[in-house]
DNA sequence: AATCCGGGGAG
DNA sequence: CTCCCAGGATT
C-alpha cells in the first residue's frame, strides 16, 4: 500500500508529498479534514485555498469575527462544522498555547473533532499509529474482506480490519493511501479492480461481488416541507437579512426571513407591507427533506423598521456569503426585478 | 440507537 | 427528477 502511495499519491493543497522530508502543518491538516467531512475533495479545494490565504494560522482564525468565518464557509454545507471550527481554533489558542494536541484522545476533546478527524490528524500531522476510518476506507475494507453484512451494523467489524492493517510507521500515509484508493480505484460504482494494488488480496473481487459491497440498510424517503421566503429591498438598495439561530438548520448563517417550514405553513412577513407574489418558488433538498419556499417581495421605505432582521447596505451584501438555499432565493428575486 | 445537520455530481 | 456520497453532535 505504501509503495503504491509513494508512486500514485494525489497532489492536494494540504498534503505534503510522501518521502519529501517535510512535516505537515497540523493547522492545515485539521482544517482540511474538517472540510472533508461528508464533502468531496473537488468541492473542498477552493474553500481550503481561500481559508488558508485569509487565515494562515490557527491564531489568525481564532481571532476572526464569527460572521466573517460563517460567510466564507457559505455554500459548503453542514454549518455546525464552521461553528465548531471557530470554537476549536479558539480552544487550541486558549487551552493549548496555540499548538494542536498530538494524541488521538486529546484531539477527541476538541469541538467538531470526532473519531475520524482525531485519527486523521494524529496520524497525518503527528505520525501517531492511529487507524483512520472514513467512508472510503469502510468501502475498501468491506471489499477486501468481503464483509457481507450491511452498514451501519458492519462498522465495528470494518474498523477491526482497518486497525489490524494499520502499520506503526507511516500510518498517516497508509490512511491517505487507502482514502486515495477508495476515491480513485475502489470507487462506489464500477471499481477499477483491474488496476488495483490490492487485486490479489481482495476477497470481494475473487467472489465477483466487489461492486455490490458495502451493502447498506435501506434508506427512508424524504418528506416535503413548504413555507415562504421574504426578500425586501429598500429604496437605497439595502436588503433585509437576519442571522439564523445558532442551533438547528443553517444555524448561524445569514438568511432572508422565512415562515415556518411544515406541511401547512402560515405567512409570517418580517414587517407589514404589500408583499407581492411573483409566482416563483425556491426548491431545495436538505439531508432529510425536500423544501419548497414561495417567494414574497416587498419594497421598504427608509423608515421601515422590521420586526426581524436588519437592512444590510448594498455595498456590504455579498450573495456568496449566503447558504445555497438563500442564494437560490436571491437569484430568483433578481430574475424579475424590472417590474411589479 | 436514532435523528439531525448541506450540497454537488452522476445517471 | 432520483439516487448516491460522506462525520459529528445531540438526545
Amino acid at each position: 500500500m505504501l509503495d503504491w502511495y509513494d508512486a500514485h499519491a494525489r497532489d492536494l493543497p494540504w498534503r505534503v508529498p510522501p518521502q519529501s522530508g517535510e512535516n505537515a502543518d497540523p493547522y492545515r491538516i485539521w482544517l482540511s479534514e474538517i472540510m472533508l467531512q461528508q464533502t468531496t475533495v473537488v468541492t473542498v479545494k477552493a474553500y481550503f485555498e481561500r481559508f488558508t490565504a485569509r487565515w494562515p494560522t490557527v491564531h489568525a482564525l481564532a481571532a476572526e469575527e464569527d460572521a466573517e468565518v460563517m460567510g466564507e464557509w457559505a455554500g459548503l454545507g453542514y454549518y455546525a462544522r464552521a461553528r465548531n471550527l471557530l470554537k476549536c481554533a479558539r480552544a487550541v489558542v486558549a487551552e493549548h498555547g496555540g499548538q494542536f494536541p498530538q494524541t488521538e484522545a486529546q484531539l477527541l476533546t476538541l469541538p467538531g473533532v470526532g473519531p475520524y478527524t482525531a485519527a486523521a490528524v494524529a496520524s497525518i500531522a503527528f505520525q501517531q499509529p492511529a487507524a483512520v476510518m472514513d467512508g472510503n476506507i469502510e468501502r475498501v475494507m468491506a471489499r477486501l474482506f468481503a464483509v457481507d453484512d450491511p452498514l451501519p451494523g458492519s462498522k465495528p467489524a470494518l474498523k477491526e480490519h482497518a486497525t489490524r492493517l494499520t502499520p506503526m510507521a507511516r500510518s498517516g500515509d497508509h490512511a491517505q493511501a487507502l482514502m486515495d484508493l477508495g476515491a480513485t480505484i475502489c470507487t462506489p460504482k464500477s471499481p477499477a479492480c483491474g488496476i488495483c494494488p490490492l487485486m490479489r488480496a481482495c476477497a470481494a473481487r475473487k467472489a465477483g461481488i466487489a461492486a455490490e459491497l458495502p451493502r447498506k440498510a435501506p434508506k427512508k424517503p424524504k418528506p416535503t416541507r413548504q413555507g415562504y421566503v421574504y426578500v425586501a429591498r429598500r429604496a437605497d438598495g439595502a436588503i433585509l437579512l437576519e442571522t439564523r439561530a445558532e442551533k438547528g438548520l443553517l444555524g448561524g448563517m445569514l438568511a432572508f426571513p422565512t415562515s415556518d417550514w411544515s406541511q401547512t405553513p402560515t405567512e409570517a412577513p418580517p414587517f407589514a407591507a404589500d408583499w407581492h407574489d411573483p409566482g416563483l418558488e425556491v426548491r431545495h433538498t436538505f439531508t432529510h427533506f425536500h423544501l419548497r419556499l414561495a417567494l414574497r417581495l416587498a419594497e421598504a421605505t427608509l423608515d421601515t423598521s422590521p420586526q426581524r432582521g436588519e437592512f444590510m447596505p448594498r455595498a456590504l451584501f455579498k450573495p456568496s456569503s449566503l447558504p445555497t438555499l438563500m442564494r437560490k432565493a436571491y437569484n430568483l428575486s433578481e430574475t424579475r426585478d424590472d417590474s411589479g
